[in-house]
DNA sequence: CTGTTAGCGCCTTCAA
DNA sequence: TTGAAGGCGCTAACAG
């Protein structure tokens, strides 16, 4: 069994004064005695006196323990957002609870139920691929737990945020693609359902606007993961399509269009150059090296940590919601021709 | 502020009757009239009450919450790791909190001070590259904690753990190549300091023995990551030292050394063989596709919960320490012939 | 300067 | 079949 761990009351016993007497020292009280101030902390360190948190959330009706939800761990974007999020929780002297989605609504909604049982002061979430109702955020707010949404967030839920700005990110894989002489881009988009894969399309056509190139739909085609364009890209070619260049929602994605044309006899960035989006671990161990868009991971765990924390430490109730937007970054690498 | 949650009180209040009677109802105690169930449960559903898991925690000085210590969680291995522990935790209903110790030592040491206040039952930990003292781990075991080790375990510290056998991976690979038709294979290794660098030389050196090829220590080269490997892989070639194949201690060094071989226009697995070590997400992803080892890193997070949860929930004090040894796999693709 | 009391939310004797 | 009391560990208000 368990043994018994130091609470205050051995303390209290052992010194012959009462456990009241015993907290004020340890937290130097300025009504309590130097002497007695010494006499407690002295016997504290030497049981090993630990203040027990449970006992302390139950009174103070606050954890210090904020959840982390995401669709998955095992991805390099999502394992730096916690890795931010790590790093300034442990400032603020925050635990880190966390578990996964696997992209379903279910387990979503199961894993926050598991968190609002009072365990936890605020929640940091990315959405999964298929949530699209809300009721569960809403109820979270209405018990009182603050929610920080990061990078997938929904579409009409009011509350803290941090997003990066995707629209912006595939204006600038485009137009690098366009500064280097391409004017006919195939794009391998995302589920137009996600405001991610509708975002960076819509940067994608932007920056064919700006530079006044006709958009031509069958250019755009649905393919988000590696397998998937080792699938599509010989139909793709073979079919007759004509383009020089190819913008991926993701680097997996850039990396199968890649493997692919290798097998296909078409040389990257020479025949066909390629750019992808995230700047996941592989960018830069592919051949040829991939550009693509980097995406602050790391910084929008950090911002999203920060601002749940403002929320919790506030006294005000209603101030206004925060919205961030970081931005992306361009990657040059070697699978598109430099400009 | 937060909004009173409901409480057993508020439902006693509303019906009338006392807590105590609540909480009996709630939980299906006999003595209870079949009625008053009915009336206290539908009360408790419209009142969305949900016990507090803090309060429980104090009362049976149990959590069931488990910490989870590991270096890096930006890791393809690890995060398969902790995917596989949420996976295992989420089913027995514990909570998962989470602390990266990133390789420094007092860092690890604390954030098991931070994990230490009576709210986890038991912990799960990869220890850092520098953690050579083992003093936390007692105090925690003091404290009635039970520790479960993965991957990185202590040399000489008494606990249940779970390991990959590196020994027999290395070996695998290594035997790999000579089944190829190689006999000249260098070895970029880790650093001798860590058990898993130490185990795959074995293995390599022990692969060489049993197929009576003399060793040469001019080719095993202490090498670890993707940049090192970009640095070395030039001298190492010109320097005219035979070889004509390499194993790796990790994938990120292999996919250096094909970076590195193709830029030096050699081919493979043509003029040279390659093989990893890991089976990360980029093998597949390389060009050519690497062969290499399988970490059954999700395996082993559930192997290490399962254990952990069947220490919990045992009755018994001091059954014996528990030690598992997953198998690594041989994972053939192009970086190396077929066999 | 220190002790007593009460309560955070829940459960478990014990008593009715 | 139900209620009252006490306690998990800690602290804050109220008394000395």
């Amino acid at each position: 069994m368990k043994p018994h761990p130091v609470t205050i009351k051995d303390i209290a016993r052992e010194l012959g004064v009462s456990p009241s007497t015993v907290s004020r020292a340890l937290k130097d009280h300025p009504d309590i005695s130097e002497e007695t101030r010494r006499v407690v902390k002295e016997l504290a360190d030497r049981l090993k006196y630990k203040p027990n948190a449970i006992a302390l959330s139950l009174k103070n009706r606050k954890s210090n323990v904020v959840g982390v939800i995401i669709p998955q761990i095992v991805h390099y974007f999502f394992s730096s957002v916690i890795s931010g999020i790590d790093e300034v929780a442990t400032k603020y002297g925050y635990s880190v609870m966390i578990a996964q989605s696997n992209e379903l609504f279910d387990k979503e909604v199961e894993a926050m139920a598991a968190l609002a049982d009072g365990r936890i002061d605020g929640l940091l979430i990315s959405i999964s691929k298929e949530t699209v109702k809300y009721d569960h955020f809403r109820q979270f707010k209405e018990e009182g737990i603050e929610i920080v949404f990061f990078d997938r967030i929904p579409d009409d839920f009011k509350s803290d945020s941090v997003v990066i700005d995707d629209f912006q990110g595939a204006l600038k894989a485009v137009q690098h693609l366009i500064d280097g002489g391409h004017k006919r881009i195939l794009h391998l988009a995302g589920p137009q359902t996600r405001l991610i894969g509708r975002k960076r399309l819509k940067g994608y056509l932007q920056a064919l606007e700006n530079n006044h190139i006709p958009f031509d739909e069958k250019l755009v085609v649905s393919c988000d993961t590696f397998d998937k364009a080792l699938e599509k890209m010989p139909e793709l070619v073979s079919s007759g399509l004509q383009f020089d260049a190819v913008f991926t929602v993701n680097d997996f994605t850039a990396a199968g269009v890649i493997q692919s044309l290798k097998l296909l006899g078409k040389l990257v960035p020479d025949d066909m150059a390629v750019v992808g989006y995230g700047d996941d671990d592989i960018a830069k161990m592919i051949y040829p090296t991939l550009t693509t868009i980097r995406q602050p991971g790391k910084e929008m765990g950090i911002r999203a940590m920060e601002m749940l924390h403002k929320r919790l430490s506030s006294i005000e109730e209603n101030t206004e919601i925060v919205s961030e937007v970081l931005q992306a970054e361009l990657v040059q690498r070697n699978s598109s021709l430099r400009v």
